[in-house]
DNA sequence: GGCCAGATGAAATCAAGCTGAAAGCACAGA
DNA sequence: TCTGTGCTTTCAGCTTGATTTCATCTGGCC
């Protein structure tokens, strides 16, 4: 789950970035307006969240540059907590929830994995697929004869891109975008070690093989 | 477990702070309203003493404020003892409890830990988890043999925020966070020194540990 | 058969967490 | 004030588990 983290404040990136990671996220972070515009009109970002207060390039502005672009992420935007006109423009511009600050950062992270179900069509709460279901506060995976899983950090990342995208082809190269963190050297065989582990975990019929193409996780409808 | 303290009599304070500190509380002060409720909506308190009786800003307000920023902590109300109207007032801006002055500091003790325990979902008068019962008049746990086991004040701490969140992961910066005053130092091993010296005295398999994520204390349930 | 994408098992590397000991500190009692 | 005691914090080396790399195997497809 790759996730644009778009502030200027170094203190407060030092203090969310490993909240986040602990959370699923992969995480990249831009400290100015144009950097960030930049990144999310070029890297495939699950969900991004933006600071308004930006150096260079006002939030708002990139925010509204990003929708005319036809971004499809969902954005959280942390504002100042009393300023209530820029929720009225930034939902105009295209926001999709709001933080005030300060916040608690358990906070946040409730916010992100909502947007997230939301925004790839699942109920709020719960991510079941296949008869699967992901639990996220243990990172485990149940599966349908109650038995729960634990799984290491990349296992758990990789098989949520999986359930959230069932039916679909994804290939090795979206997999480690959305699996890893910017600037991961692609040259490895990673994906194919960690499909063969999800495999042994999971099963080895919910994951097909489409050679030459990619790996299609089999969902309740697919 | 960590407590905010909303007081401008700084006699009061000097009188309260070890009191609560002995209590195993990790106590912050704030000395008027409006730093009060900044420091509320920013860290993550386990239970709140807020004093209606405030400079700058009034302490209902502030505690309406809270709420309205869904902070989830219990508030215990300190009023004048015949100002009746101000509880009318204060449950309905979300207080928990409520002390008139002059009062026992064991009365506040014992209200707040019975506050901490109810927000937890636990009974009110005692704190019973996994087998192990605390007994915070003696810091001690007692074990399922029966017997009972001193423990420090660091100790007694980490082990009742444990308890009070069973079957949950706690990471090294919420335990951090909960069992130390504010600006405590993030970048030690401290939490992982007293891991030890629990497991230690009360059985290595109570408490598990989840690589990357945070520690487990298997609960009655879980 | 020969080639290629992917599968597999094992080894190497890396980082998180564990541990024992020692240093630092605060407080009580001489 | 000095000293001893117990608690807290730091530190360095060790262990364990996760990640990554690598060499080799398998099976589809020309």
């Amino acid at each position: 789950m790759r996730l644009l983290l778009v502030e200027d404040d170094a203190e407060l990136v030092a203090r969310l970035k490993p909240a986040l990671r602990r959370a699923g996220f992969a995480v990249d972070v831009a400290d100015n307006g144009i950097d960030g515009e930049f990144m999310g009109d070029e890297e495939p970002y699950d969900v991004v969240v933006l600071d308004l207060g930006l150096p260079q390039r006002p939030g708002l502005e990139v925010l509204a540059n990003w929708r005319s672009h036809e971004n499809p992420f969902p954005v959280l935007v942390l504002t100042a907590r009393d300023a209530w006109h820029e929720r009225v423009d930034g939902f105009k511009a295209g926001a999709d929830d709001y933080l005030g600050k300060p916040f608690h950062v358990e906070e946040l992270v409730a916010r992100l994995l909502a947007l997230v179900r939301r925004s790839a069509g699942q109920p709020a709460h719960e991510l079941k697929q296949g008869g699967l279901q992901l639990d996220e506060a243990h990172q485990q995976v149940v599966l349908p004869d109650g038995r729960a899983i634990d799984l290491t950090g990349t296992e758990f990342r990789l098989l949520r891109y999986f359930m959230l995208h069932p039916g679909q082809i994804l290939s090795k190269t979206r997999l480690t975008e959305h699996v890893y963190e910017q600037d991961f050297d692609r040259d490895s065989n990673l994906i194919e070690v960690y499909i063969r582990r999800l495999r042994e975990r999971i099963g080895k019929e919910r994951i097909e093989t489409r050679r030459g193409q990619g790996y299609l996780f089999r969902g309740d409808a697919g």
